[in-house]
RNA sequence: AGUCCUGUAGCUCAGUUUGGUUAGAGCACUACACUGAUAAUGUAGGGGUCAGCAGUUCAAAUCUGCUCAGGACUACCA
């Protein structure tokens, strides 16, 4: 058996390979049913909707997704993976109605519900082939025989189940809430569809400052004792002395919705002011109250300090002049008040076309959303159209006036403008050209322009205005929305708040901000979960209500309804089920909306129309894909599939999916759904911004993954950035991750399988101990048992970016750049003796132990080079990596003191490097010596174990030592900050600088007595040897280097030997690269004859034996001249011929 | 608007938890070297007001506050 051996590296062949492979052996099926017994570890495939293309941002979540799940069967856990699909749902059914040509409005008329949903059933599944080509082709390891379907009627039930269990538990209820809304599509709107792109735009609506005039009583007599109008200090009346009115002023850019007023809201600690003026309209003297923070907007001031009580401004006036724009120039401060003390007082209905019919109306309320950013500070409510006003009137207890329909026109009792659209948009031209000869005016007038008229007339306007602001638009009808109250069925969420806040604490979250922040944030303000929507492809409510509402049944199970159809069938409220003789029964509409049942009293119920979010879908999934409780009950309930030990998704996800599964978990079975959970960030292009199909910066993962490879693809995501930061998707940085690491990792394995095949090593003999083995084995080794720990450590602590960066710093920095180059000799060189077999054994079990370690994230090319090393040896008993177990740490084979000086041996190696560059010398040519200062024993015992391996890497005969006796090294003293900067503090900078004016008499005395005081001026401290840093600079007359605590000095005389023997070498390079470029075989053996020079007649007479030796050479002949065969070489200034043949 | 994340070399990122005195890698660029890993490799060089401002401190990329820019989510507001 040999290692194969490659031309090239081609990891998109080799995952093709490898794929077959897991294919025809189920590797996949193996790795899950190996472990059966084990403990499980519990994963929640969140669902995808197969009725979009899959991005390269799915790869990068199911990168995370699958990395861990190897992980852990890697670890012994059995991790069962089952898929599924996400198959309700609005976006699914707008792309059907795209695809049909059809609206809302048609589904039932043009199109049967039946027709529709089927339609649905079928888009759900547009791209399943795709999406189930790329988890394959990505290797996502995930069961795709068996997936839950969310529409499949087990789903469903399990649902319903759900549902039951909330309805039981009295935390489902039906109430009114305010809902984006458009009168022209006539439907509701969902978030989702409010958030496509340019659905908010800017419009000019007109908008007006409403005067609420306050009813006067005991309770708010402040407002009215603003003692006399009399400026002292001027000694002159200002303004009127008549009796006045006083109004809460509110701006609204909806004055459509000022007949529908019921309250005003104030903020409770923002400061409002009484103002003494005139209204600009009819010029009436009017006591105003308006936030102080805006009172600079509304009335003319030259700075800020006039802004008090007391201070007062009354411009000139004649009768005929009016102020139509600016500042008003008539103001007298008379009082100032907190939103607290203004709390309660009633005030007069601006509008009064119609009464609410309950609650407590028209009076101020705190509002915790008013600020002083817009408007007056003061905010007109009207709950049937704002989602603040709606909470705010709710918890105050104020009744609503609803005065428009459904259509976005004014009820009948708005008798100025009964039938008439709020908005003018909602008009056509036409319209609108009656409507004006029906005004009778130059140009149409809005319902907006005529109200604000009204009030001017009325003196209930303080000030009218265009405004331009943003407002949304429905993104069918681009016509605007209004916010329109609905009836919607809820899960009260907010009964479990405390639970809900408090098991989310017991997550583990990474990032971590993203559990307290943006979800932690999210629960503390939770609301209740909206849970109709009234559409038609999902999960209908299974509740039926009696007529006169007094009744309801919630159904929790196919078994249940059968039940109470039957029922029904007896009170001949229905004459046969729909499902009778159907095996499996759709409970889609409509099928479920022809089902009546019968009340305990004997009434017809019917069914509520709406269905259920599909948000509940995906979080019931612990429980229905398992068909909860109809089967797998135990699996639920004694805690085996629940709750999950990890989860990871899009951090979009985190008031979605993370949302439902947790709320769920909690209400229903007071659990954490998920114990970890990874939300990833998104995959943006390049430059950093969002990939869309619009500016074409997308990126196929098909493309990239048939150019690059999934598994370099998979590095780079998770090598490149955190997975919870924004990762800037650069193709290059694949390519890189391509070349560097896999390529870097292919070199080795080749390398090695090139001369593993040679020597036959097969790990057939026992691996030599770790102590036995040379001191840059166990240094490679020792490494190796770090990084396991290194990697494990960051798995299991869900961070797979140190990681996988630590993986890769093994493999490029230590094992290819410093092991197997200072190791290559060992494997050419000499017999096959224990030495070289410790070299082999090594370096397979650093490649072995990195295929495993690094499988999670490459599973195709690590099991391609797992399998390539274990055929020949066979070491471990399994067919993949992926059955493997993970490598354990070995505590024993870690060497904290060989890693130091093995890093001596680098730095000093660099050091050296860099002098002979410094001096123009080449590695080739020997030099005899460097010098090393050493400061204790420790370091020259260190320096000595690794001292061959610095020496031929650098190409030096010998090394010696200098310490302080020798009194060559000059050194340096600076002090250790971090130790005496908590002694000393402040004096520091003295210390600093009476550091820097010591003498190397002064350290050498420091050096000798461990301690010295050193004079700071005024006072002396006594400071230890250990509180100092001392470095080596210089050694005078030497070529010197210096880095950190090191120091080297070289030795760059040439003596003749010293020449030759460079020469020596410099033939042996260049015969070896006659040997290649002749394509001899590494092992075949060769006769030379080199043209005589005197330079080199030298050289070859002393280094023949080393010569030959090096190139397996049997004959190495001079000769005075060669014919044209020859090659011509240039070794230096020296010109030469040699001749290369086989033997 | 609120909440959260991010800002360090031309690019991608470490370092920030726990403050310590020359701020590091890789890529790219330039030069040199190496040539039995060779469509590899090594060494060196240039390149940073650590987003900005202010503060705390003997000492700030690191701690605090504010500002700016980019991004995400939530909300949609008179």
């Amino acid at each position: 058996m040999k290692y194969p051996e490659y031309q090239n590296l081609d990891l998109v062949a080799a995952a093709k390979e490898i794929l077959d492979f897991w294919q025809d052996e189920k590797i996949f099926e193996k790795s899950v049913s190996n472990r059966n017994g084990a403990t499980p570890f519990v994963f929640y495939e969140g669902p995808p909707s197969a009725n979009g293309m899959p991005g390269i941002h799915h790869v990068m979540a199911r990168t995370i997704k699958d990395l861990f799940c190897r992980y852990k069967t890697l670890q012994g856990y059995q991790v069962v993976r089952k898929g599924g699909w996400d198959t309700h749902g609005l976006p699914i059914e707008l792309s059907v109605e795209k695809t049909l040509g059809i609206r809302k409005d048609d589904i039932g008329k043009t199109i049967s519900i039946e027709d529709y949903n089927k339609a649905c059933r079928k888009e759900v599944m547009k791209y399943k082939n795709v999406w189930d080509d790329l988890t394959r082709k990505m290797g996502y390891w995930v069961d795709l025989d068996d997936p839950y379907i969310t529409f499949n009627t087990d789903y469903i039930e399990t649902c319903w189940h759900l549902l039951k269990m909330l309805f039981e538990k009295n935390l489902l209820y039906k109430g009114y809430t305010i809902q984006p809304y458009s009168p022209a599509a006539g439907t509701g709107l969902s978030s989702h569809e409010l958030n496509q792109p340019g659905t908010y735009k800017d419009v000019k609506d007109t908008t007006a400052v409403a005067m609420f005039k306050v009813v006067e009583n005991d309770k708010n007599k402040f407002l009215y004792d603003i003692g006399n109008r009399v400026d002292e200090t001027a000694g002159i009346v200002v303004g009127s002395l008549e009796r006045k009115d006083v109004f809460f002023v509110a701006w609204t850019t909806t004055p459509w919705t000022l007949p529908s007023n019921t309250a005003l809201a104030v903020g409770e600690s923002i400061s409002y002011l009484l103002v003494d003026t005139i209204n600009q309209y009819t010029n009436k003297p009017i006591l105003v109250i308006v936030a102080k923070k805006v009172f600079g907007k509304y009335f003319q001031i030259e700075n800020e300090s006039e802004i008090q009580v007391g201070k007062w401004r009354w411009g000139l006036v004649d009768s005929n002049q009016t102020i139509k724009k600016g500042p008003i120039v008539f103001w007298n401060i008379k009082g100032e008040f907190k939103g607290k003390e203004l709390e309660g007082i009633k005030y007069e209905q601006l509008l009064p076309y119609a009464q609410p019919e309950d609650g407590d109306n028209f009076r101020v309320v705190i509002g915790d959303f008013v600020t002083t950013e817009d408007g007056t500070g003061i905010v007109h409510l009207a709950p049937s159209f704002g989602a603040d006003d709606f909470r705010t009137a709710k918890q105050n207890g104020i009744g609503s006036l609803t005065l428009v329909d459904k259509r976005g026109r004014f009820t009948e009792e708005v008798t100025d403008f009964a039938n008439e659209f709020v908005k003018e948009q909602y008009l056509t031209d036409e319209e609108k050209e009656t409507e004006r000869q029906k005004q009778g005016g130059e140009k149409y007038l809005s319902v907006d322009e005529r109200i604000a008229i009204k009030l001017k007339k009325e003196n209930k306007a303080f000030k009218v205005e265009k405004y331009e602001h943003t407002y949304p638009h429905c993104w069918r009808t681009d016509k605007p929305i209004l916010y329109y109250p609905l009836d919607s069925w809820f899960i009260k969420t907010t009964a479990a708040k405390d639970r809900l806040v408090e098991l989310n604490k017991t997550i583990n979250w990474k990032p971590e901000s993203t559990g307290t922040g943006r979800f932690g944030n999210w629960l503390e303000n939770l609301v209740d979960w909206n849970l109709s929507r009234s559409r038609y492809w999902g999960i209908p409510l299974p509740i039926w209500v009696t007529e006169d509402k007094e009744e309801r049944i919630c159904i929790g199970s196919v078994a249940e309804l059968n039940t109470e159809i039957e029922k029904a069938i007896q009170a001949v409220f229905m004459t046969k089920s729909p499902y009778e003789g159907v095996a499996e029964p759709d409970l889609h509409r409509p099928y479920v909306d022809d089902i009546f049942l019968v009340s305990a009293s004997g009434k017809k119920m019917l069914r509520e129309p709406d269905l259920i979010d599909v948000w509940f879908d995906s979080g019931a999934m612990p429980y229905a894909q398992l068909h909860y409780p109809f089967e797998n009950k135990n699996l639920i309930d004694s805690k085996v599939a629940f709750p999950a030990d990890f989860i990871a998704e899009g951090v979009d996800q985190t008031r979605g999916w993370f949302f439902t599964l947790h709320a769920i978990g909690v209400l229903l079975f007071d659990s954490v759904a998920f114990k970890n959970v990874v939300s990833n960030g998104l995959v943006l292009d390049k430059n950093g911004n969002k990939m869309s199909k619009r500016l074409g910066n997308t990126v196929d993962p098909f493309e990239t993954i048939d150019k690059y490879g999934i598994d370099a693809t998979r590095w780079y995501m998770v090598y490149n950035a955190p997975p919870w930061d924004n990762l800037k998707f650069d193709i290059e940085g694949v390519d890189e991750v391509r070349r560097k690491f896999f390529g870097t990792l292919y070199n080795i394995y080749s390398f090695f399988g090139l001369y593993a095949n040679i020597d036959g090593f097969a790990f057939k003999e026992n691996r030599i101990p770790f102590h036995e083995k040379p001191e840059i084995d166990r240094w490679i080794i020792s490494l190796l048992n770090n990084l396991v720990k290194e990697v494990e450590t960051n798995l299991d602590n869900y961070d797979p970016t140190p990681a996988v960066r630590a993986i890769h710093d093994f493999v490029v920095d230590n094992l290819s750049n410093w092991y197997v180059r200072l190791c290559r000799r060992r494997f050419w060189k000499g017999e096959y003796t224990a030495d070289k077999i410790s070299a082999y054994q090594t370096l397979y079990e650093c490649m072995e132990t990195v295929s495993i370690l690094a499988a999670p994230f490459a599973p195709f090319y690590m099991d391609k080079l797992f399998r390539d090393l274990n055929i020949v040896t066979g070491r471990l008993d399994v067919a993949s990596v992926h059955l493997a177990d993970f490598p354990k740490s070995n505590p024993d084979e870690i060497d904290v003191d060989l890693e130091e000086r093995m890093w001596m041996a680098q730095e000093i190696s660099s050091m050296a490097l860099s002098l002979r560059k410094r001096s123009k010398i080449r590695v080739r040519q020997p030099l005899n010596k460097i010098l090393i200062p050493i400061f204790n024993p420790a370091m020259k015992l260190h320096l000595e174990a690794v001292k061959e391996i610095i020496l031929s890497e650098i190409n030096v005969k010998t090394m010696e030592y200098v310490d302080d006796s020798s009194g060559l090294v000059k050194k340096k003293i600076k002090p250790d900050f971090k130790k005496l900067g908590g002694k000393y503090g402040k004096k520091m900078k003295e210390i600093q600088q009476a550091v820097s004016l010591l003498t190397p008499a002064d350290i050498s005395l420091l050096e000798a007595n461990g301690s010295m005081n050193l004079n700071l001026g005024d006072e002396v401290v006594s400071v230890l040897v250990d509180e100092m840093e001392i470095l080596s600079e210089d050694i005078p007359g030497w070529f010197v280097e210096s880095k950190g605590k090191l120091t080297v000095a070289l030795d760059i005389t040439l003596t003749e030997d010293l020449k030759n023997e460079g020469l020596a070498r410099e033939l042996v390079n260049r015969i070896q690269n006659l040997r290649k470029s002749k394509g001899f075989d590494v092992t075949d053996h060769i006769s030379v004859s080199v043209q005589n020079s005197p330079e080199l007649s030298e050289a070859i007479k002393q280094f023949k034996m080393y010569i030959c030796d090096e190139i397996l050479a049997d004959e190495l002949t001079l000769v005075d001249a060669l014919n044209g065969e020859a090659e011509t070489v240039e070794i230096e200034e020296i010109s030469t011929k040699i001749l290369v043949n086989k033997r």
